[in-house]
DNA sequence: CAGGGAGGTTAGCGGTCGTTAACCTGAAGG
DNA sequence: CCTTCAGGTTAACGACCGCTAACCTCCCTG
């Protein structure tokens, strides 16, 4: 099986780059050209590794919400393994998964809530029943927690810290590259205020 | 001068399908003829008042900018002028004024933080610059109502609360219409918390 | 009642974009 | 050594898009 030190097939290579410029332009905004450019190859060429532009963004966003969706079922079902993990273990372990991956895969996060509708219907509906179960994934985690929270308050809850957990393209604008260790821990410090709060009838 | 139930000018019709079209698919997305067809006019008809369409984007964007900056500058020199007025107060005053825009503009929301890219330098020069004095505006009340908190530290802060704030869109999508008041108040809470929670080193 | 401007219309130009077609090349394999 | 094929290339097509040109109507006003 391919490791994480294996030099990044080509696929791989167009993919990155399309993330990075349809996130900083827009899907419509970049051309097939572009982004063979950035892959040194030219326009075309691309279409030897991908049926055509739309099929690269299919492939973005359905890989991001499934490498979403799965981690967060594997935290859960560790946290299950070892039976009587405190609730707020859980929920803790839900946000890190989600931190790093907005803090390591920006241009993905950028994209995941953005050029949704720009896919085809299979695919969008595809998106969207992913998203939608990460999403309960977590309402059921908040309220193992919060069972008072009423569950559409928990679900907006949970919406609102994606959007502050979502929020990194945000903040590293001038390149003061903060150290990210402490980002993440700030990050996490706010969504766990955020949802005491939403709690706190 | 105009007041609020006057008719709305064909201008500000204009905008506000323009508005709502590049907040759901895009800025390149979009054509003129779309935007003409929304507003019962057709294609180049919108050359008789607007340059072109990025004088479009642009308008929107600088209008945005600069009504949440005013907003929030007219909030503050009110709470001084009762001076003495508590800084939770003051939060609560900028908190609420960018909910209330968020809830009744997410178009414009939308697009606030999507499409700055597509603008000429000049404008997006100006936007930048109202928005950095925006943020900046936010981190003094944060600062002066958690004294502790560093400035960098509060300005990610206040950069993540707006992603929270700015969640909305994300939030009405099934069309279940939850009570405005009751969206707005959770969302209140929520960006209380996630300060505090920043602020509790 | 002339006329002029505000605010439309349709036709069409020039450029760009996604995609396909046709061709090339170097390396692997029998 | 010939073949094959993966992975490129350039040329070009058709569609679309932003925008301009030219023209047409009301409606207001002196």
């Amino acid at each position: 099986m391919a490791t994480r030190t294996d030099a990044p097939t080509r696929r791989e290579q167009i993919l990155k780059e399309a993330a990075r410029l349809f996130a900083e332009r827009g899907f419509h905004g970049v051309g097939v050209d572009e982004i063979g450019a950035a892959v040194g190859i030219s326009g075309p060429g691309l279409y030897r590794h991908f049926a055509g532009k739309d099929a690269m963004l299919a492939e973005l966003l359905v890989g991001i919400s499934e490498s979403l969706l799965t981690g967060a079922k594997r935290r859960l079902t560790e946290a299950d393994g070892a039976r009587g993990t405190a609730p707020e273990a859980v929920l803790d372990s839900l946000i890190e998964g989600h931190i790093d991956f907005a803090l390591d895969d920006r241009p993905l996060i950028t994209l995941h809530d953005r050029e949704l509708d720009r896919l085809r219907d299979a695919d969008r509906k595809l998106v969207r029943q992913l998203q939608r179960q990460y999403v309960e994934l977590w309402v059921a985690v908040v309220r193992r927690l919060y069972p008072d929270l009423a569950e559409p308050a928990a679900r907006s809850a949970v919406h609102s810290v994606f959007g502050l957990l979502n929020s990194t393209p945000h903040l590293t604008r001038p390149g003061s590259l903060p150290d990210r260790a402490g980002t993440a821990e700030l990050l996490h410090r706010m969504a766990r205020g955020a949802f005491a709060a939403a709690a706190d009838s």
